[in-house]
DNA sequence: CATGAATGAGTCTTCATTCAT
DNA sequence: AATGAATGAAGACTCATTCAT
């Protein structure tokens, strides 16, 4: 006569516990982060957490996965008819608009620390897939029809577009005075120029 | 009268726990890397990492201490007639070397993680710094000669070349595939694009 | 809502391990006492030693103040009917049974090692706080009924008091062939004697 | 032509170094004072130290040494034609002349936490012995001439004396408003009723 | 399901002592 | 004799994880 699970409450239950995970971590890094420290945020006993997630670690592999799929729905949200371009600029709002979350820059610090744990490198590895074949599409999609030039692959050409991205994420994450506002159609000309004519 | 202290050896010495230092940073993390395998990699007994360095943290200052210092001497070393285009592209050069060491991808990681630390966050914003008030001259020199775009302040675009340049250093860091050899040239197309005319 | 706490099972475990601290510190002496002893003592991990102490000391304050909370106990418990001289005898009589714990001596030598801590230090002091104010009222009424000598204030007198009481707890750690039950008579005659007419 | 040793200068380095141990003990305690600590004070370097004593242990007990030589000299120097109960007078001003050093308290202290160790145990008992042995004889001269009671034997009043005199050094140790100029007379009062008729 | 007390392996760091110079 | 760099054993304390309730 157990009422085992209500799926509902589960699934909102580990929810509470992930978004506690983003904020600790991001606050004082993995290893930085206790156990104890997490239940407290997320309110609940410490036996609990290991209901939900059986090592700290894999709390940290299902934020990455929660921020893979997101991205995934997000590509999977695109009409085939979009203007390519377009996807590019909205793709890169997207990004600001998550990078606009103080904790971000504070998580990619602290999953840089466990970069080495196979079961972690293999999450990034799949979230930088997901991200590089979302995109890829697209900026091909570009070249074709010659609004971006074609003197790199597509792939390669994604490759740069993200390493700038990540680059200005990390500054914001570093420099007080870089904010989104005012270095937004900065990164904008920059795309330009990393994009515009061979 | 015994002058029992070698200046010369204790130096010797140090170094010699930097490199282990930074090894082990790169390779195992910051809190990954405990003091015993630190010891064991500087070839030295456990207590005589205490003699010169108080603290594994102060280690790694003293790292990320020597990086600066090294900066700074390349900037002293310029000399006032050299062609302010050709210094920022041989410090481009300058930098993809110290890339190249394979330790520093995962140092670079390895720090992240200890960034919240204010001895660590003071050691890599006197290394912002230093590196930032060694290129703008350069970068102001360019703009006052036409030789780069003006449309931005000498810093708000050395901070941008900056930013780039972590842009490359994280994706080397990430991505095995992303190699020095392979993309020194786009990175030399990039910077002449972010560079290039207003 | 399960209660998984309970509060008469902690406080039991907590007092078991006050009384290993009360043993071993008396053996060892205070540095000499390895958290290690201390677990092994109480028959604990060394892991749950912490939940309860924070620290070692904390452990060796805690003592103090029970045994402070004693002391407190028994004059709240004196009725203000009581002859103020018996009163007095019967508190020698109470401190000589105290004295009787083979481990006490131990003890107060081991607190002589870390009186120099602040909290320790306060904890002391407050034990003699609590000493002090709750003998000297009953000294004050004896001089009031002319039962004990005038010409000191009843404040200084109890000073003297307790700086014999705790001449004969030194003696008692020190000589081994200095036994309560041998020199019991002769502390109440010394009393008697500094009690006496001016 | 190795110049051994100047016993002279011997002497003193071994002095300065016990004063400095005196210091150091006081403050710190016996654990709390590390020979790094030691030899600051004393001004030598760490190995210098460990010439004069063979270990930290070995210097505690030759200062306690040096004290029971001290005391042995100045009942040594007694004539036997001398009034005995203003020996113990003198005595007493003897002994509350070095309890004026400030160092004496904290040293007593310190010594404490290490009277388990034999060879400390065995130098306190022999201070203790010297003491015991100087004053009894003059107690039991003082008893002769019905000076002094005689319902106890003078080696037992003897060590009540040393008793009320210990007590006194501890309270002097513990409580800041309890000074030598303001109790010296109440301690002369108080000898007086301990000694005074059956 | 939820809890938090219990665990003990593992960490950083201290310090008395040795020894080459 | 004097020095101080080097040593490594030992200690206090942390924390992810388990389990009885």
């Amino acid at each position: 006569m157990v009422r085992t699970v209500d799926p509902e409450r589960h699934r909102a239950r580990r929810l509470q516990i992930i978004d506690a995970g983003l904020t600790c971590f991001a606050v004082a890094g993995y290893s930085g982060t206790t156990t104890a420290a997490l239940c407290r945020q997320a309110g609940i006993g410490s036996g609990t957490f290991f209901h939900y997630f059986p090592t700290k670690q894999h709390l940290l592999v299902a934020i990455l996965e929660l921020g893979t799929r997101e991205t995934q729905d997000w590509f999977a949200a695109r009409e085939p008819t979009e203007d390519p371009r377009s996807v590019l600029d909205t793709y890169i709002a997207h990004a600001l608009d998550d990078f606009a979350d103080p904790r971000i820059a504070g998580f990619v610090r602290a999953v840089g620390a466990v970069m080495g744990e196979p079961a972690v490198e293999a999450a990034l590895a799949l979230d930088a897939h997901v991200l590089q074949e979302g995109l890829e599409p697209w900026i091909a999609r570009a070249q074709e029809l010659g609004r971006v030039r074609d003197d790199l692959t597509a792939q390669r050409l994604t490759t740069w577009i993200l390493l700038v991205l990540d680059g200005f994420l990390g500054r914001l994450a570093t420099d007080e005075s870089f904010t989104v506002a005012a270095e937004r159609s900065m990164l904008e000309d920059t795309m330009a120029r990393l994009l515009g004519g061979n």
